[in-house]
DNA sequence: CTATACAAACCGACTGGTCGGTTTGCAAGA
DNA sequence: TCTTGCAAACCGACCAGTCGGTTTGTATAG
């Protein structure tokens, strides 16, 4: 076999191997022998690929941020013009889609948090290109940030456990968050809510 | 001094060490060792009033748990009647305050859950209290809940460290989503979208 | 086509160190 | 005296990362 071929093979088996033992055994049970033992490989083969756990971790992540950006932009590309702020549209139906993937994303975020936090770094910066995507084409900018607050307090609950709502239920409010129409009736009641001077309740 | 004084002054100053180290070093570095050195107790001690490691994170989630109920109940007892849905006034204002905290119950969260994933069963009863207390003073339960959504996501992702918002516009937000005025306009002009038939897009 | 020389992928034993938990000893309260 | 709280040494399991050596692919010269 081709040696680049061989090469992303086993990188592909090793992080497929790790996602499998994040969501079978936790991640706490993420070690290098376990993702040998798991992908088949032995773990010289696997350091020779990643020579640290923290590399592997780090190519977790973007692969799973690659996968999902990719799924933003789909979703702009085909159902964007649909929307009156179609960054948000494609944000909330993007984190909708997390929730439905066996859980890789958090999974992985949960493994690199145990391990180096300073990896979460990468999925700050990210969303923080999506607030401010979402902050411009808004006019009410809070209300927007809200609507997009929620479904990542959906997705975050189920994806670490904590969330009591069926599946059936939170399905109704990813429709409620992402129709524009149930919304507008606040934005165009209450546009100065976003301006300051009206909510300035802020402790000191 | 009395031995059952003694008995709890060391429980408390492991745990508090154990939070120092939590929010200090992160979750991964908690470890029996750690917590003695930092409390100033011997590693014999510390086993002698937690069996095992699992006792420990246990009594902390413990802990957490009725610090923040008993800030819930304060709440109501106080604030409550000044909203028309006071169980999740009362709820936004406990997620308020546990971003304001030095990080403590999620941090207490997050090394329950890489150490023992069946720990959050305990948050996951309570929070489904909350949820059908908040479902049944609200005219329109779809809205309540995503309120409550927002401010758990905005919570979630602060402790995290996945927030790109800065405290000024979280605090701005938090206060938005507090104010029951802001949305009456909402539930009124849309009371019937909380009933089915009208947002079923749900797949399947 | 074959031989040679080098590079990349891979293997598995080993090392230094950490962690959860146990055992032993001792001092003070009951 | 007998129990309780605590200290310190200790144990076995586990883990990240290393290292010497092997196998497989690749380029070049004859």
């Amino acid at each position: 076999m081709d040696n680049a071929s061989r090469s992303e093979r086993s990188r592909k088996a090793a992080l497929q191997a790790a996602l499998t033992i994040i969501s079978r055994d936790g991640p706490a049970r993420l070690t290098l022998d376990a993702i040998a033992r798991e992908s088949g490989m032995s773990k010289g083969g696997l350091t020779h690929q990643f020579p640290t756990k923290e590399a592997v971790l780090k190519a977790l992540l973007e692969h799973q941020i690659e996968y999902f950006g990719d799924f933003t932009e789909r979703y702009l590309a085909e159902a964007g013009a649909a929307s009156a702020q179609p960054q948000l549209a494609a944000q909330i139906a993007t984190l909708r889609e997390a929730i439905t993937q066996p859980h890789s994303v958090a999974l992985a975020i949960l493994g690199a948090l145990t391990q180096d936090p300073s990896l979460l770094s990468q999925i700050r910066a990210a969303s923080g290109k999506t607030v401010d995507a979402i902050k411009a084409e808004a006019a009410d900018p809070q209300l927007a940030l809200l609507r997009w607050a929620a479904a990542q307090g959906l997705v975050l609950m189920s994806l670490f456990g904590l969330n009591p709502l069926a599946d059936q239920e939170r399905g109704q409010l990813f429709d409620r968050l992402g129709d524009d129409r149930q919304w507008s009736a606040l934005a165009e009641s209450n546009p100065r809510a976003a301006e300051p001077g009206r909510t300035r309740k802020v402790k000191s």
